[in-house]
DNA sequence: TATTACTTACTTAATTCCAAATAAGTTAGT
DNA sequence: ACTAACTTATTTGGAATTAAGTAAGTAATA
């Protein structure tokens, strides 16, 4: 009987390729991330990596669709305590992503990089930014009829003011983790938007 | 007599090199953009464009040189007019980028993939930022003074998020220029900024 | 001002180095 | 037996430089 069935070894296999191609697709992107690299950190040879993942760009859209997933658990769950408190579990979000700076480079990277039509990234990110404003439109509705968030901006403008806060902030505090807190500055803006209207001076 | 002097021919040539660089730099990143497209776009051979920039990454640097200078001039004679109104500048800013797509997207797609320390262009973009936010803050610091802005976030903050909300606004924009509105979102957010504190419901 | 010597802006051809993908075989698991 | 998970060659096709030459522009001088 052997130690290791062949699907536990696939899935572990896969699971480790995942791990190293999320690192070079971010840290150089798509194109100038290598496969031998990847393979390499994974611990197996180029073509062994291609056994499971038969192109570039199939092992590329699984990684997406892999953090695609996590993320959608991250999230779905808490449907329901963002109904409550919508800009909270932002807030949360914002303070996981901290810990985590290498997911955050990756979306950031690809993000831009997608931008351009016929990069393989393009129409997942289009319509995880679309679905994304879908959803929270919904919920900051729901907020702004409960009086938790200013309502003399339509929430369609507010959620594409919070992504772009985000996106933004990530961006900087990419390159100067130390001196950006992302986290605080975030929470400022949610100050904000919540409508705190102390001036003095 | 020559009907064109070498100097006007060199010049012109690296004009058009550049104008190319943008595009192909913009579109598909450093990694991906290649030389031979760009030495076509411009109407050289690729030797012909190694022998006014001798490499890649040299070529690259005088991209965001060019760019660099050339961004200086539209924003350093106005130091005069933003200490009068700053936020009126920024705003001029981003009704300017909404003409130029390919620079904003050069920028985003740079900016982003200048994250890895070993890109050519990650000093370049990191010493960017910290420029814009330190002549920022002083013109900041003078509206808070005169009232024209909300004193309870700090300069320093006001900054980052200022230049956070440009770059995330720039990324959906990128996505779908005729469905994001980034001037008139932009616009909202420095009305929050102002402090802006009317609140129904 | 015409000739000469020299430099500059290129070209085509060749080089080098990768990087993705395929072929063919080997071992372990079912 | 058969399939799946690999390995070590090989192939294929770039992509950035370099080599070597040519033609046009420039400067110096007879």
């Amino acid at each position: 009987m052997p130690r290791r069935t062949q699907a536990e070894r696939t899935r572990q296999r896969k699971e480790q390729v995942i791990h190293a191609a999320i690192h070079y697709f971010g840290q150089y992107g798509y194109h100038g991330a290598r496969l031998s690299d990847i393979a390499q950190a994974a611990g197996v040879t180029e073509p062994g990596l291609l056994h499971h993942f038969p192109s570039k760009e199939n092992l590329f859209m699984e990684v997406l669709a892999e953090r695609d997933r996590i993320d959608h658990e991250r999230f779905d769950p808490g449907l329901h305590t963002e109904l409550i408190h919508p800009l909270n579990s932002l807030q949360k979000l914002v303070e996981h992503n901290e810990t985590v700076p290498g997911l955050v480079q990756l979306f950031t990277v690809l993000v831009a990089e997608s931008i351009d039509e016929q990069h393989p990234g393009h129409d997942f990110f289009r319509q995880r930014y679309q679905g994304l404003r879908d959803q929270m439109i919904d919920i900051l509705r729901n907020a702004q009829v409960h009086g938790d968030i200013r309502s003399d901006i339509p929430v369609e403008d507010l959620v594409v003011m919070l992504l772009a806060m985000m996106d933004g902030l990530q961006i900087q505090w990419l390159y100067e983790p130390d001196s950006i807190n992302m986290a605080g500055l975030f929470t400022q803006f949610l100050g904000l938007l919540m409508g705190n209207e102390e001036r003095s001076v």
